[in-house]
RNA sequence: GGUCCCAUCGUCUAGAGGCCGAGGACACCACCCUCUCAAGGUGGAGACACGGGUUCGAAUCCCGUUGGGACUACCA
């Protein structure tokens, strides 16, 4: 089949988007994108019972957020819609009626306390448990008489009971046994749509030609081909993702704590740096690159490179690219996304002066929320000394602080390079090196042993303020 | 239990029979730079799970063992 790639994401709407997930729906993008070919996004959301808006929302504004967008599905719309599942009950219904009438599906009326019963018995004989087929030879009259008790019903489908092998893009050949897969259940008793069918049914229907997704569903490949193949339709290429395990090796979830693409989000993560970490986490691009942006992951991304085994999510590593993308940002947009975080920390900012801190922090920062704590003393005048700072402050000399004051206020001209020779004269008279000279200034000024390069910060924090600091800490 | 997937430094990976006495990155350690903290530079330690084959030759191919994981739902 030639012709357009079409990659769809369907992801269930549980709320923000944990990085595995996240991880995937990069993989899919970058597979459309690399091939110029179309993104859809699908919201599985059959089961209607926790679907809130909110959640539906959060996945949207993750993606966004990441910069992956989609040419076909929620609020953008597209030709093979509505993109939401729970929209599209009726084309399930339809399609199962279908199958039913062709006889690829069949009506079960076996009960779930029915199913447990002999799903135990299996078990203790030692055979495989599984649906063991039997409304599938039901006779009429047998079924007749099921209906007529009014006893409900599900939809099976009758999986063809030959081997099967699928052609997976990243795990290769995979196969199973004659008998191995069973029937299953298409539609519920209450005639809501299962998974099952609803997958193949819209994987079809909007003509998808790759599903990139995660390893857990590798088996559910041959069920999505054996469904749509009944349907008269052509199933699409599989690419099976190896997991995203926490610290424990386990699969990603919620146990794992804040795994969410909006958690990173809110701890200063930038799109940028966990859109390149999350491409690394199972593929490389073969050499040793690994800073990347997007458009540079889309050239060279290629899902048969993508890796077999389960990758650890390390946010050490993440930390470090994040610091690495800081670095790199211009000042303007830098500046723009330290807002949100000193605006939280309860910092009134000055846009002019954020922006010419800029070069002084970009380097110290691994994270946008580490910048409240840098630049807390340009927007505040409200400086508490810390405790090491106060411990400085304790063991200056005599009148080292007066001195400063007076030494800085005698400057004719207020710019870094003057600052830092007058510190030096100071610390010099002191019998002090800089390193023992300056921080005195720096406690007093900044209320931290921390901070920016301090002739820098003085001349960005303004003489008024900085002699008005050493003189309240004399 | 059955079926399937997976197995290179602590972590992410390169490696598709000889180029591997295994390369890169994060983390770690040391040193350098240095006004604090970072960033940066240089160097170091650190891995082919195990056992059998196949082959002149195996991290790479095959089989087994062990260890992880997934699936085995009227979840997705």
């Amino acid at each position: 089949m030639t012709g357009e790639v079409r990659c769809r994401f369907a992801p269930a709407p549980s709320g923000s988007l944990h990085v595995g997930n996240a991880r995937t729906a990069l993989f899919s993008w970058l597979w459309a994108r690399h091939n110029g070919g179309a993104f859809i996004l699908r919201v599985e959301d059959t089961d209607a019972s926790r679907v809130t808006e909110e959640a539906f929302r959060g996945v949207l504004d993750d993606l966004r957020w990441l910069g992956l967008d989609w040419d076909e599905g929620p609020e953008v719309g597209g030709p093979h819609g509505p993109y939401r599942q729970s929209e599209r009950r009726s084309i399930y219904q339809e399609a199962a009626d279908r199958l039913l009438a062709e006889g690829s599906a069949y009506r079960c009326y076996c009960t779930p306390e029915e199913l447990e019963v002999r799903n135990r018995e299996a078990k203790e004989r030692g055979d495989p448990p599984g649906y063991d087929g039997r409304c599938r030879t039901l006779r009429d009259d047998e079924r007749v008489a099921f209906e007529r008790e009014g006893r409900p019903s599900t939809v099976r489908f009758a999986m063809p009971q030959h081997a099967w092998v699928v052609h997976d893009l990243v795990k290769g050949e995979v196969g199973w046994g004659e008998g191995q897969l069973r029937d299953f259940v298409l539609l519920r008793s209450d005639g809501s749509p299962v998974f099952l069918l609803a997958v193949a049914v819209d994987d079809l229907a909007m003509g998808v030609t790759h599903v990139v997704r995660g390893d857990d569903l590798l088996a559910s490949a041959p069920r999505n081909i054996a469904v749509i193949e009944a349907l008269g339709g052509v199933a699409p290429a599989y690419g099976h993702l190896p997991q995203v395990v926490g610290r424990d090796r386990r699969p990603l979830s919620k146990r794992h704590g804040s795994t969410s693409v909006e958690a990173f989000r809110e701890q200063g993560f930038v799109a940028e740096a966990l859109v390149n970490y999350l491409a690394l986490l199972g593929w490389s691009p073969g050499d040793d690159r690994e800073l990347a942006p997007l458009p540079e992951l889309t050239a060279s991304f290629d899902l048969s490179r993508v890796s077999n085994n389960p990758a650890m999510f390390d946010v050490e590593k993440l930390t470090w690219m994040n610091n690495r993308y800081l670095q790199t940002m211009d000042d303007d947009d830098l500046a723009a996304r330290c807002v949100h975080f000193l605006t939280e920390s309860g910092l009134g900012v000055d846009p002019v002066v954020l922006r010419r801190a800029m070069p002084l922090v970009r380097e110290r920062m691994k994270t946008l929320a580490e910048a409240p704590d840098l630049l807390r003393f340009l927007f505040t005048d409200d400086i508490e000394p810390n405790e090491r700072a106060r411990a400085v402050l304790a063991k200056a000399p005599d009148g080292y602080v007066r001195g400063a004051a007076d030494a800085l206020g005698a400057l004719p001209s207020w710019d870094a390079a003057s600052i830092a020779s007058a510190l030096d004269g100071l610390a010099e008279g002191a019998g002090l090196n800089r390193t023992k000279g300056w921080q005195p200034v720096r406690a007093a000024v900044t209320g931290s042993t921390v901070s920016p390069p301090l002739p820098e910060s003085l001349e960005l924090l303004g003489a008024d303020r900085t002699l008005a600091r050493l003189e309240a800490a004399a």
